[in-house]
DNA sequence: CTCTGAAAATTACAGCTGTAGCAATATGAA
DNA sequence: TTCATATTGCTACAGCTGTAATTTTCAGAG
């Protein structure tokens, strides 16, 4: 199961790990997530200390400095899971019966079509070997 | 977005789904719910309450009989609006990025991914039409 | 060292959720 | 009609979550 994180606490995790593996100090986490979401300053401190103590976010304080927030989990690895739940809690674990249901009555752009058909050919080719 | 059915709640939903469109009784509902679930008489009620309130499952009464429960909407439709929305907030709308994260560590069935083929085959012959 | 402002940490609240007890109502037997 | 049992409805609690205020600590200027 991957690791909680809500969708408040998403959107901070979305922008630290848009910074890249150096981190962001919490003038910049601030700096970039209040104006995109409105919320207070505290409102944001405590989805930070709540993202600290779950293990999604670690801090350093350099002499001199503030806190700088970096991500203890990459943005992939925490996608990977928590779709690989979502397949397995809704659908038994079947990819297929998941893509049948999102694009029953949407279906995908051109692009995502066409990268959805590389996908299984790779995973076909898989096969094979 | 989908109603918002929660993991306890799709325990009961799951066992109306199967009961079919002509819902079940009561004592059929929590025969079937509480062995599978461990949880109380009482647990099981008010996910039952809430699934009224929220309008999932609506109820009946028959004179002589206790009340017999149905479901509001589908498990498809529900399954649909679900899956839809988590493609829509984790991946931009684009199920080949679901997939390439879900099939990532986990390669799917020789089964699965036959209909994973046949659905991107379809996709595309709509695509010509 | 003191004081002020900034930053971080702690506390708080309301609704949601999982879980279950208790009160009220309905039903059937005597 | 009365009583006992079954069923339904209401209440409760703790942790989670979104949101934010308040308190404490830190840092820099004088």
């Amino acid at each position: 199961m991957a690791m909680r994180i809500t969708e408040a606490e998403m959107r901070v995790m979305e922008t630290v790990w848009a910074a890249g593996s150096d981190g962001l100090s919490a003038a910049d986490l601030l700096g970039a997530v209040l104006p995109q979401t409105g919320w207070s300053e505290s409102t944001c401190r405590t989805l930070i200390h709540r993202l600290m103590l779950k293990g999604a976010l670690a801090s350093t304080r350099a002499p001199g400095g503030g806190a700088s927030y970096s991500a203890q989990l990459t943005r992939d690895a925490w996608l990977t899971a928590e779709s690989q739940g979502v397949v397995d809690r809704l659908f038994g674990g079947q990819v297929a019966a998941m893509v049948a249901h999102v694009t029953h009555e949407r279906r995908p752009s051109p692009d995502d079509l066409a990268r959805l058909r590389r996908l299984v050919a790779d995973l076909d080719a898989d096969e094979d070997d």
